[in-house]
RNA sequence: GCGGCGGUGGCGGAAUGGUAGACGCGAGGCCCUCAAAAGGCCUUGUCCGCAAGGGCGUGUGGGUUCGACUCCCACCCGCCGCACCA
């Protein structure tokens, strides 16, 4: 008899023809089929196609694929799509070194990620596959754009703006990284003065801030879109330069340290500055200071603890709570971008202003006693950013509480008139356009006549031209193509000129899930009604990279739409798992380490089952996970196992006549396994609802060293049984073995099978283990009937021999009696 | 500095306040074989002991409890996020 032999890529080839040729993923949108409610929207973040899917991808895919096999064996119909974010720099920049239209670059991607995602067997509707860099798609991205646009959300500004030297193109903020570096290219960032458009994100702060709660995402990712969004609360306050007669508004959380502001600061990009000093002997010195401020890198800006500098502006500002004259100064610890961009300092009771003053020998005046009003106050260290008694301000709030004061304070200037209680965010709007090539363009006209137009929606898409030329200029591409750019306005029939900026590619990303539920629209970007059937997103999975930027856009773009009328729902993504990175030998993969684990070989060497396997295996998904190739062998010796004893045992079964069912007479080591099978049947349905997908797979692990220890003592039609139930519940991450093992030994479609249950009298036992301890300490076990009484319980324990052994000679102080688990007798 | 997460064998990791180390990797021994590969069986936290058994053991120090990897307090270390945000 030859040895029956494992071999996956032959089964997995079979399989996965199998389900492309039936169309086994695909759904329709069929609205009466039982309701939203036995509906699931399963998605994974779009990958970007660059090069092919690396380690990260097959985790994620895999993780996914895991929940919507899951579903559907619940009995829900999946939603589970796939696309591609497929415009952005990375191609751009191929196209710029080797001359290969980025269309093509992209297309032979696409084409390589569609081909092992086939070959990892993800249960994905192919029907609705989709490019955001298709014209069919972003036609209604331009048109997303339109509304925004024709609802004020979308507006162009002159603006400070990150500009990176070498992609050559804005930026927005969040493409910056801490140290002021260009998220994609790792170069410095500049600060340039130009106009570009923007979405008004920040109308929706305070939504996107409260929503958080509503929604089921892990707790560091709702942290950091709250520290993002950064709402603080406190007061606008009114300065006036008498000079000048200029109100400057200042936003400051502490009001009640009013009285302490002895100085005044404006960041060096206040558009004010340069005019309060001109003509004056200030002049040259604010405007030296200003070029070399705003030629710092914010690396070097940001550093807390850089000394303070600044110079003064040689004008003063009048402090509104006492009539005091305070001197005003620029310098680079102020932000533009925060607040008003200027400031009241407080040294006495902050830290920077109070380096600051000490800098510029200023005086500081201590309003806030942390002793309570004692003579002691002036003892106390400075600067003191606490709670306390105000001392040293006017009659009226010397002595109140400072927390009590605040609000006092904020009432008395709203009633002068010199400021009211105020919100402030760190959110800044989102700048989405780009002067580059590879984008959806962005569909506005600019006429002489009348001003920006939006082009007619009968006339989108707007496409990208073809042309030669990416190189960057400082100017987007698209101002080349003369032909394209020169057009009529459609209002007055003039001259126009097309807008030559493309979208930001994280404009695309943020509604593509919408229109997966209605990918093939040529009317709309989708009908409402589909998105009834589908959305919001169940269950959403991706890497923790994206905690910030694509997932609070896309949140914004949701809260827009639905306020203009085109959702029913404001939140897209109601539940959000992150999975972890995929390291090796504990770094981050990369082609510079050169330690890059290509799937494709994995899954060439073992198969696809295995690969899923094992990256599911090696930890929790939501943990960083180290490659191990020798972690990957013993999985596939784990699946071969488990395909060898199940293709033995269907010889020996003959051919099967439907699903094994368990017999309910079954004894000895029949029960064992039949036990056991109920048991891991148990455990993984649990720890899938939890995705703790590595102890589920270790449970099938278990059931399947039962099922070879018992092989030769159990009937075979037990262990026919036990060996299809590993098969079922295996089928989520080892999907083409399983499909084979059941077809031999039920004969069925395990993804049409439902999920099985567990017996609940099957998983009691009418004896256990009793567990006997003496004083806490673990001394003997003995065998309990699971219907014992407490008595009876302390009596088999008193009487195991080891128990006797440590308590003989002894008081018993008390005995714990847990039923099911043990007795513990405390001694003195 | 602020916020979040984590620290368990040689390694990845299991453990609703109740047998610490499931499952896997690695290692050692054995079987099969002319041999190897593949496969199978056994051992594997640590120390003492021939064994039975016992001591120790989840970053450190305290606490709560009959009982703590788990809860509380203080601290050390690591990772992630934010950070001159007024």
């Amino acid at each position: 008899m030859t040895a029956l032999q494992y071999d996956p890529l032959q089964i997995e080839a079979r399989w996965q023809q199998l389900w492309a040729r039936e169309r086994t993923w695909e759904v329709t949108n069929a609205h009466d089929a039982g309701g939203r409610s036995s509906n699931a929207y399963v998605l994974e973040m779009l990958p970007y196609p660059s090069g092919e899917p690396h380690i990260g991808h097959l985790k994620c895919y895999a993780l996914g694929d895991a929940i919507a096999h899951f579903n559907r064996r619940l009995g829900r119909r999946v939603l589970h799509p796939m696309g591609y974010d497929a415009f952005g720099l990375p191609a751009e920049n191929h196209a710029i070194k080797t001359g290969v239209h980025p269309r093509v670059s992209t297309a032979e991607s696409i084409a390589e990620f569609q081909r092992q995602f086939r070959s990892w067997g993800v249960s994905i509707d192919w029907s609705r596959e989709l490019a955001t860099s298709e014209p069919s798609y972003y036609r209604w991205t331009q048109w997303i754009f339109l509304e925004l646009f024709r609802s004020g959300l979308a507006y162009r500004k002159d603006a400070a703006v990150k500009w990176c030297p070498f992609d050559q193109t804005v930026l927005a903020n969040e493409q910056v990284d801490a140290d002021g570096r260009c998220e994609r290219c790792g170069n410095l960032v500049e600060v340039r003065q130009l106009e570009q458009w923007f979405l008004r994100i920040t109308d929706y702060a305070e939504r996107l801030l409260n929503d958080l709660d509503a929604i089921d995402w892990p707790a560091n990712v709702k942290t950091m879109q709250r520290n993002w969004i950064g709402r603080s609360e406190g007061a606008e306050v009114v300065f006036r330069c008498d000079e000048l007669a200029i109100d400057y508004p200042v936003f400051t959380t502490r009001p009640d340290t009013l009285f302490g502001a002895t100085f005044f600061v404006m960041a060096p990009e206040h558009p004010d500055v340069m005019r309060l000093v001109q003509g004056t002997e200030h002049e040259h010195e604010v405007h030296e200071y200003v070029n070399v401020a705003l030629n710092e890198t914010n690396e070097e800006r940001g550093n807390a603890d850089k000394p303070k500098t600044g110079v003064p502006l040689g004008r003063t500002v009048t402090n509104p709570v006492n009539g005091e004259q305070i001197p005003m100064y620029v310098a680079d610890y102020v932000l533009m971008e925060y607040g008003t961009g200027a400031i009241m300092a407080v040294p006495a009771h902050d830290e920077r202003d109070y380096a600051f003053a000490r800098a510029f020998d200023l005086p500081i005046r201590r309003v806030i006693d942390p002793a309570g009003g004692s003579d002691a106050a002036d003892d106390q260290p400075l600067p003191y950013t606490g709670d306390g008694v105000l001392v040293n301000c006017s009659v009226e709030f010397d002595g109140l509480p400072n927390r009590e004061a605040l609000g006092e304070i904020v009432r008395w200037l709203d009633h002068e008139g010199k400021g009211h209680a105020s919100v402030n965010y760190k959110l800044r709007d989102w700048l989405v356009s780009r002067q580059r090539y590879w984008g959806a363009p962005i569909p506005i006209l600019h006429c002489d006549e009348c001003g920006l137009v939006p082009v007619p929606d009968d006339q989108l898409p707007v496409e990208l031209p073809d042309i030669d030329d990416y190189t960057p200029k400082g100017r987007s591409p698209l101002a080349a193509a003369e032909d394209w750019v020169n057009t009529t306005c459609p209002q007055c029939d003039g001259p126009a000129r097309r807008e030559t900026d493309t979208m930001d590619t994280f404009v695309d990303s943020s509604w593509y899930f919408l229109r997966y539920c209605d990918p093939h629209n040529e009317l709309a970007a989708w009908d409402p009604e589909a998105l009834r059937e589908w959305m919001p997103v169940d269950q959403y999975i991706g890497g923790v990279e994206h905690a910030i930027l694509h997932l609070m856009y896309a949140r914004f773009f949701c809260k827009a739409l639905a306020d203009l009328g085109h959702l029913d729902f404001e939140e897209p993504f109601q539940a959000l798992f992150t999975q972890g990175m995929v390291t090796k030998d504990g770094a981050k993969m990369s082609k510079s380490r050169g330690n890059v684990v290509s799937p494709a070989s994995i899954v060439e060497r073992v198969g696809a089952d295995a690969a899923r396997c094992y990256i599911l295996f090696v930890g929790p998904p939501d943990q960083d996970a180290d490659w191990s190739d020798a972690g990957v062998e013993g999985v596939h010796r784990f699946l071969s196992r488990l395909w060898r004893l199940a293709a033995e045992t269907a010889e020996r079964c003959g051919p099967p006549s439907g699903a094994p069912e368990a017999d309910t007479g079954a004894r000895g080591d029949d029960l064992v396994l039949l036990r056991k099978a109920h048991w891991a049947t148990d455990k993984v349905s649990g720890d899938l609802r939890r995705f703790a997908f590595n102890t589920a797979i270790a449970a099938v692990m278990e059931l399947l060293n039962d099922c070879s220890r018992l092989r030769d003592t159990v009937d075979p039609q037990m262990l026919r049984f036990a060996l299809a139930t590993a098969a079922s519940l295996l089928f989520p991450f080892a999907p083409h073995v399983c499909a084979d093992i059941y077809e031999r030994l039920a004969g069925e479609r395990v993804w049409e099978a439902p999920w099985p249950n567990a017996d609940e009298e099957l998983l009691e036992r009418d004896v256990y283990e009793l567990v006997c301890q003496v004083n806490g300490k673990l001394r003997d076990r003995v065998e309990a009937a699971s219907d014992a009484s407490e008595d009876e319980l302390k009596q088999l324990c008193l009487a195991a021999p080891n128990v006797q052994a440590h308590v003989d000679g002894k008081q018993i102080v008390k005995e714990v009696v847990v039923p099911g688990k043990l007795v513990n007798v405390v001694v003195r």
